[in-house]
DNA sequence: CATAAGACTAGTCAGATGAATAGTATAAGG
DNA sequence: CCTTATACTATTCATCTGACTAGTCTTATG
């Protein structure tokens, strides 16, 4: 990408945050009179100019079709949004929307993974998973429905609440264990609803 | 959200697909050429359909304006595209193009931090950082041109390798300690290049 | 000095676009 | 039976929009 003038990066910036405030790129118009231009002309070699040293892309004569081109757009893949729940009901029910707390927005390249329609987020409470290296205020991706293997990191529903452990397998029975020495549990899984097998682990320091 | 019928279901996905991949909301005319309707007003009554019900939104008498409301895209905010550098060379030139690896796209909210452009991911290589949790392969997104406080992961140049330590002061004087009782090291900060301060953490398990 | 590129003004034009009116057909619900 | 919502056809209209020609002024650059 060449080298853009002053006044082209102005413009630039006008249309990238039209695009995201107003979710359209501007007009000719719009640029025109936002910068105080007389003509449109001025707005139109400044997006020609832009396009030709490959800041911009858009077809021509469509409307409100400009998107620039980031560098590290190239790069990034499709993004998807993963809500982020609160407390889990029982069964995961299909109506997740009541009980969406936030909402996690990563590409699927950095996390490793196509979502489906059952992929959600949780934030770790507690340090019961400290031997797996999951800390207190993790948002863990989960996917549910997923039956897990053994030495998965799983969520379940233990006394309507909803916990992290690994799933083992013991003497042919699947068991659930904290990875904490504090908590030496070993539950039994035969009755506990998996309410999905962990995925993918964001971090955020809080410095 | 009121519940939509099958046809407005297609256009909606049309129009969703059409944002995807032209980047541009189709106009009245292309969802009318698209479902084969003899008149755009067959066009406009389901995209009004759809606006009545929430499931879209857009200023009126505005070309190519249509946006989707998500139920989740309400709750996500700025998306912010971050480089995965693979070797960082000393200084951290401003000329980063060149060594982008990847990219990591992840929303403001749920890393926690808003990046500016010295913001850049790592991803880890070896575990001498398992003691504050950072695994090998994780990836790890740090700024660059902080100043660390005691206690925080920087990446440093050691041996021409960016490599995770703790930053720590003893005795007045800054060192940098590896987090892995394999790996004793105490080095003097005094002359290393500090590259970055770590600010979040994404974990991808490759189940 | 000549030239090129950038940054504009002024105005025109064809085509794209959203909105509107008028009307038809079908199905669901009271 | 009447009303309402959905799903369209056909057509018109004002305006929006991108592209264009023609020209000015400034600032670099060789």
């Amino acid at each position: 990408m060449k080298s853009l003038t002053q006044r082209q990066q102005e413009v630039l910036r006008f249309i990238e945050r039209s695009l995201s405030q107003a979710g359209v790129s501007p007009s000719l118009r719009e640029i025109a009179g936002h910068f105080g231009f007389r003509s449109m002309k001025a707005a139109a070699d400044h997006v020609s100019a832009l396009k030709r040293k490959g800041a911009l892309s858009g077809p021509s004569r469509r409307a409100r079709s400009l998107t620039p081109n980031h560098p590290l757009q190239a790069l990034r893949k499709q993004i998807v949004n993963i809500p982020l729940l609160g407390a889990i009901p029982a069964g995961l029910p299909d109506d997740r929307s009541q009980e969406v707390e936030g909402c996690v927005s990563v590409d699927i390249s950095s996390i490793g993974i196509r979502p489906t329609s059952r992929t959600f987020a949780l934030r770790v409470q507690g340090d019961s998973m400290i031997g797996r290296h999951i800390l207190n205020g993790d948002i863990v991706v989960l996917e549910h429905g997923m039956s897990p293997r053994a030495g998965d990191v799983v969520a379940a529903l233990i006394d309507n609440e909803s916990t992290l452990k690994t799933y083992l397998i013991q003497r042919g029975k699947p068991f659930l264990r904290a990875e904490n020495p504090r908590y030496p549990d070993l539950i039994p899984a035969q009755e506990l609803v998996i309410q999905g097998v962990m995925k993918a682990l964001i971090r955020k320091l809080h410095a």
